[in-house]
DNA sequence: TATTGTTATACTCTATAACTATA
DNA sequence: TATAGTTATAGAGTATAACAATA
């Protein structure tokens, strides 16, 4: 456990993060705003999969979820297509189009990073997206499932110091 | 220098990193929104400054600093006096109201991290503070004083394309 | 002329609630 | 009844541009 002036720092620092997420949605295309980059990022990384599961990878409500795959359908970057299995459901596919637009778009974030973190090693970016991950995974993992998860936190095993 | 496939996972735990915030914003009392919550902790914690210095720390442009102190001092959480040494500048001070109003605040969200990060050190928190202030740095330093520009249309906040 | 700060406007992201269609 | 997804609406955060006052 950390010390409480740690937690308060932490706060600032997250309520303070939005700075670099405008940066990065400054390099993506005008059509594609980050959002929807997001959602098509997931797809065309993870492969074909429903609403529900893409929402819960995005951390936001269906209804945004929804909102942003209508966007990238639109402009024929993912193909929604029914469920054989359940009519409710939607499968979800990114297009040939949507893989260009997609590798257009990790190229200028890559080259923004790679630009700005020059100086970082590549095992100062990997510890800091394994913490960012286990960070996630906690606050989420609290908020859906209430109280005690204690030895659920993912991102690394433990080491006990 | 970090490999590519690095600063693509990196893009993608920034844009999720909303969800944190979110939790962040929901342990806040209603008449104290997470804009006005980071104006009012930065004038609490680092004391009595100017506007402008009040944008830079939030790292958002200055109207938005304004409103937000506007909302805080309709509130009485912050007061705003001129500033003797340069009259077109305003001095932000934090009230004894304020205090207690961040006090309160400052309990919350600690609490919330100390619940949900129960099994984080101190030293893995302190990490995670540090990378993040260092990355916020590293990206607003570039956008401001970096040599390659030609991704900044001036007067356009995306490139086309 | 340049800088500090405010205000008007517009855009993105988000959640809630009401709704449709299907299980 | 319950679930998957869509749409309407409202609220928060942000940037740009035009503006006022002062340096």
């Amino acid at each position: 456990m950390a010390d409480r002036s740690q937690y308060e720092e932490l706060a600032r620092q997250i309520s303070a993060i939005g700075a670099v997420k405008r940066g990065l949605a400054r390099v993506l295309p005008a059509q594609c705003p980050s959002g929807s980059a997001a959602a098509l990022a997931l797809v065309g990384r993870y492969g074909e999969m429903r609403m529900s599961r893409l929402a819960e990878l995005l951390a936001v409500d269906m209804s945004v979820t929804s909102r942003h795959v209508a966007h990238v359908v639109d402009r024929g970057w993912i193909e929604r297509s029914p469920d054989p299995d359940d009519r409710r459901s939607r499968i979800l596919r990114i297009t040939p189009a949507g893989e260009e637009l997609l590798d257009d778009m990790a190229r200028r974030t890559t080259d923004m990073f790679a630009r700005t973190l020059k100086d970082w090693t590549d095992e100062d970016v990997g510890l800091l997206n394994t913490l960012l991950a286990r960070l996630r995974d906690c606050v989420t993992e609290k908020e859906v499932h209430g109280y005690d998860h204690t030895n659920r936190c993912a991102g690394r095993p433990r080491q006990d110091t």
